[in-house]
DNA sequence: CGGCGGCTTGAGAAAGATCAAACGCTGTGG
DNA sequence: CCACAGCGTTTGATCTTTCTCAAGCCGCCG
């Protein structure tokens, strides 16, 4: 349990990257996509639990999913625990820590995971050779800071009922990005103790609150994972703006 | 009363730019100055309530704070506003929409302002030939994100007083860092009603939460204002563990 | 002087937390 | 194969925090 299998064997040329095929990432030239390939050091492999980054780390890692689920948190001294955000599929974990030195987060593996791992102190060389590819990595932060601007509203202004309900369409969004809805259905790998921990909530209530949204058949809730039925309600519960979604980058 | 006045004459050269002596900031180089220097286009000054920058504006400005206070929120379609966080000297502001085509955040003036105004459209420019600057960018945007991690921890999981403390406690750092603090007094230009959109609570128990902490005697408000009595003891109320700031960089 | 924005206070209502207990599934060990 | 432990989910009862409503105060500015 909990543990990581490191691969030093390329298993996935970044030319043949199964994410890059998707139209919701831009496309890259082919010098960006040799120079990724060779930033690109190995891959590795981690079971739902894993702590991949703890908070006060000082050489974390940086990587990219490329399957599966994981989630950013924080937690107070009394252990108080508040979820940040997830990742997904081409969503870079790390880039805190590399940027500024020290992590002041933790990230969880929420399914099996497979990582890109990259040569953190190549960064500079990123920076300095291929602009297009630093834009992207300023890019991506500022999707982060978003996505965060958007769960602060939530977590701030909204009701019980509307956090849930933006919550759940927020994942399935991002899952639908990375093709991981299937006729419209989606399984979204989280507990409801996760849930709780996202929304500010306690436990008890997090769970009355679903039950509503269950009852008024917008979601259903089997086996740890949460599957959307309504997703236009949802987002009308939540009363949620979304600007549509442009392609975007991913290292 | 709202306005905004531009200048098109430079009147502060970045060479002799008086956030650049602050022990805070990272040195320049010259180069990286020259550059800076080309990029700023022109001052503004706002007046206290101007907006900035507007949820939804396409094209939005690129402007770094040279003094004074503002701050950043969302509101949900029925009018319910969260605070998102505070911008100071040298924070850079609207670079989610320079980076990412559309803002999806307000930004107003807290106090009167002065204004860097930089030319949006050769932030490439600054990526394909200053990766130090790129690099710095891309740190900006991670601090923010940093910042934004604390707030919703804060306002996901801390009780009432505690986020109170946290919050002027946090204020104060950041004032503190800019050489806003004299002989360890700071006068926080906030309103309670801020505090309250801040903090994801209405204004009545806004009120009631910062008496205790006036009877704690870590605070005292007055006019408009909050000053610091203990900042020590703030700290500790919030819980609030800090890694030590660092030298940053700024545009 | 009057209006307005910001602060303050009390009282009652509502949302959410805590406590307590139980159910069902899964994996493990006897 | 069964007993059992552990985790995730569910539900009811009660307690606490926070919200809403209502009103009054103060200082500033037109």
């Amino acid at each position: 349990m909990n543990q990581i299998f490191r691969n030093t064997a390329l298993r996935v040329s970044c030319d043949q990257c199964p994410l890059r095929v998707l139209p919701h990432f831009r496309e890259f030239s082919q010098p960006e996509l040799d120079f990724v390939s060779s930033f690109k050091t190995a891959e590795l492999v981690a079971e739902p639990g894993t702590v991949l980054l703890a908070e006060g780390m000082h050489n974390a890692h940086l990587y990219t999913i490329l399957s599966g689920w994981a989630f950013r948190y924080k937690t107070l001294p009394d252990g108080r625990r508040q979820v940040l955000n997830y990742m997904l599929p081409g969503d870079l974990i790390g880039l805190q820590g590399t940027v500024m030195g020290e992590l002041d987060h933790s990230v969880e593996a929420l399914t099996p995971l497979i990582l890109c791992i990259f040569q953190r102190d190549r960064l500079n060389e990123l920076f300095v050779n291929y602009p297009s590819l630093a834009f992207d990595v300023t890019w991506l932060a500022s999707h982060e800071e978003r996505m965060l601007d958007d769960h602060l509203l939530s977590v701030g202004r909204r009701s019980a009922l509307e956090r849930a309900a933006y919550l759940i369409a927020f994942l399935y969004k991002r899952a639908l990005a990375v093709g991981l809805v299937s006729d419209g259905r989606a399984r979204l790998p989280i507990t409801q103790n996760l849930v709780a921990d996202t929304l500010g909530l306690s436990i008890v209530h997090t769970n009355k609150t679903l039950r509503r949204l269950v009852t008024l058949g917008l979601i259903r809730w089997q086996g740890r994972a949460c599957e959307v039925l309504d997703i236009e309600a949802l987002v009308d519960v939540a009363g949620w703006e979304q600007a549509p979604e442009k392609k975007r980058p991913f290292i």
